[in-house]
DNA sequence: TGCGTCGATGTGAACGTTAGCATTCAGGCG
DNA sequence: CGCCTGAATGCTAACGTTCACATCGACGCA
């Protein structure tokens, strides 16, 4: 670092511009007002300098810091990591910047997250991959500033906002699909019961395996790992043999297709396998893997773009979608559907 | 938002104990140098207002933001968002906060970003998944704040230090261990070669290759995805059949496996397969994925600390390793080794 | 020609914090 | 008893920006 020459301010600007530092000021918030030769004058200084404007000193004026604050579960999933992408660009176009904060893996320390978070002074915050032990840190933030969450659970907490994907009607159109291709029975291996999406495809699954009149069970995971998704398995066959397993989420559904295989049962003809996400190479599993695409980046920019629209105070209802559709995508590891 | 109620100042907090804000100040940033009593009083008046410093003022104050902007491709892979997730928690441990900021898709506005992450006065910056799409950004930066890359690139750009995993180490131990399982001929599928993670597994793969003495051919890939692993390896099956294929990541293994599976190959009878990651889930492939397990927490951590090194002034070599070596995992995509 | 008006720019103050120096007070020593 | 020392605390200024208001000049119209 040496003696840093100190990033210049805008009187350096105006002293170079021959103009006042308010009129530099001017320049860059109001562009309009100036008059053009001046402005020309100024953003040819600006240029030459490299300057650019100390966002605390504009922060601590304005008591708006043009920061959100991404609140998200540390655990590298694909559906967080592509939802934090889309919200990160889309808050850009919108003149914000993310501050990324996960949650502390274990779950203690939930709630000085939240302290942490309202001190750094964010404008707004933005919950990804929502389950129950975010719940300290988002009711510590949600007094002081506006907070969206991206998450299954439509009646939320106090003051938080919801923007999700409409899990229940995935798990809804898997049954349904399922019910087409000639399936009596499935057994579901829900995922973590503290995650909003878990519980709301499990949710929806039940309801839909009692509308469609299926021989159904459930069985519960501690988390979303294809280690999980094989052991439930082996469980499951243990007991019999369902014509369907739907995973609660692509990665278990590794799992689920790797005990089939174990046992040496043909998918789909013995066993359908259907997951959820549609990640990255699910197209490309053995046999290729039918499930339900999310549009991740979509939910990630209207949430982003609900959280805005609550920062610029709007607090009546607004036009943004709250309930996004996920999409089916049928692949080899189910039947075909009937024509009947 | 309503009239939110300002968020509570030292001075608040000072009026209620009884002191003058500066006390405040000093309870905060040197304990050890006020009196207990009076401490104990400013605590109390801080934890009844929920008082919580001003990052902005602060910032202004001091020069120095409590910031670092962390820059990663946008492509939500595995290893990105598994060492993102390790700066964050390793960066709030150390005080800081994490800007995060992604490369937005298609290569353009790179030089933006510098200005943009430059501008938001962060303290340092830390590259994740480097490639050379990102060199201007990084360039633009390098000069106003340390910046560290955590890349397989060891020699790099002014300025950048770099923190990384040994890429070519890893793919030598790749080629060795298909060596000693008595394999003669081995095609790589390479990364993108604008990946400095993709060119160094390639490097080091031809390195041990010419080492070893094997049959070796080097396909390009544009990306990362299974799809290419896919089509490369119809490629490679068309031109003959290799003993072994080493893609450059798991996704791309992903589609391998796929492609020999569709022509009858068994693996790793007649083909080998390796990958490189060890994604979640690669232990679950059918089969399970022989592949080189990153230590992405661990060099995340790693570079974070050498990051705050450089911040705190300390020009000279640090401590720090700077190339952490990964791990092969042997599964049963490639054969036993030979005990000979 | 003088006055009012409006557009363009300059000046002063303030945001909340920290650094530097000034002040106060208690206690020890000559 | 007065002076010095040091610990504890208070006061002032400043960081770089924006807001509110003041000023300045030019132009139009009577």
């Amino acid at each position: 670092m040496s003696t840093a020459p100190r990033r210049p301010s805008m009187g350096d600007v105006a002293a170079r511009a021959g103009v006042s530092y308010q009129t530099v000021s001017r320049v860059l918030n109001e562009p309009g007002i100036v008059r053009p030769d001046t402005r020309d004058r100024v953003l040819a200084a600006i240029a030459d300098l490299g300057y650019a404007r100390n966002r605390a000193a504009r922060a601590l004026k304005t008591s708006r810091s043009s920061l959100i604050g991404v609140l998200t579960d540390g655990s590298s999933l694909f559906g967080p990591a592509e939802t934090t992408t889309a919200v990160e660009i889309a808050a850009r176009e919108a003149g914000y910047s993310v501050l990324l904060t996960s949650m502390p893996p274990g779950g203690q320390g939930a709630d000085q997250v939240g302290a942490e978070l309202l001190g750094s002074g964010v404008d707004g915050i933005l919950v990804i991959a929502a389950h129950a032990g975010m719940d300290p840190a988002v009711g510590a933030v949600a007094q002081a500033a506006p907070v969206v969450a991206i998450s299954a659970q439509t009646s939320a907490e106090a003051g938080v906002e919801v923007v999700g994907i409409d899990q229940g009607r995935g798990a809804c159109e898997v049954v349904a699909h399922l019910r087409r291709t000639g399936v009596r029975s499935v057994v579901h291996l829900a995922g973590p019961p503290d995650w909003f999406d878990a519980r709301a495809r499990r949710c929806g699954f039940e309801a839909a395996v009692t509308a469609e009149g299926l021989d159904a069970e459930v069985l519960g995971s501690e988390d979303w790992t294809p280690r999980s998704g094989y052991e439930l398995t082996l469980q499951v066959l243990e007991r019999g043999r369902p014509e369907a397993i739907f995973a609660a989420n692509d990665m278990m559904a590794i799992g689920v297709l790797h005990a089939l295989h174990e046992r040496g049962l043909r998918i789909p003809e013995d066993v359908a396998v259907v997951g959820f996400d549609n990640t990255l190479g699910a197209e490309f599993l053995l046999p290729s893997l039918t499930t339900v695409a999310q549009p991740f980046a979509e939910v990630g920019r209207a949430a982003l773009g609900h959280l805005v629209e609550l920062m610029d105070g709007a607090t009546e209802a607004a036009e943004t979608p709250r309930a996004l559709p996920p999409r089916l995508v049928v692949r080899r590891s189910t039947r075909p559907e009937r024509t009947h």
